[in-house]
DNA sequence: TCCTTGACGGAGA
DNA sequence: ATCTCCGCCAAGG
């Protein structure tokens, strides 16, 4: 990844303006970011966040609608309730895009 | 250097 | 629904 600094600004400002109660996927950031297929790079910037940052980093999950941290981890319990709390329901592991996937502009 | 490893994703089978 | 295989690409062994 190592994007530049320009790069990076524009991924951290699609993250800040993804909506309470939507979601968007490390794609569809990256895609947002002008990053084409640069899903990975984005979720690497994701895990390097400091534990303090304001930005919305919890409305960012997969493609398939997942949390991807191990069901199990302190980071999917952190990121559920944040979700949950802005009212967005699970159906099991699952989140319906269907529902709250976030409309990039239109 | 080569190989593996990721908060990933889409196409096939 | 599940499982590979392949892009993608920097980091660390």
């Amino acid at each position: 990844m190592a994007l530049d600094e320009l790069s990076r600004q524009k991924v951290w400002q699609v993250v800040a303006a993804i909506p309470c109660g939507k979601v968007a996927s490390y794609g569809q950031v990256a895609e947002l970011a002008d990053l084409p297929r640069q899903a990975r790079a984005v979720g690497k910037m994701m895990s390097q966040l400091p534990k303090d940052s304001r930005l919305p980093w919890y409305r960012v999950i997969n493609a398939q609608g997942r949390i991807s941290f191990p069901f199990d981890s302190e980071g999917y319990q952190r990121q559920r309730e944040r979700l949950e709390s802005e009212g967005i329901e699970f159906s099991g592991e699952r989140i319906n895009l269907k529902h709250y996937r976030w409309d990039g502009l239109a």
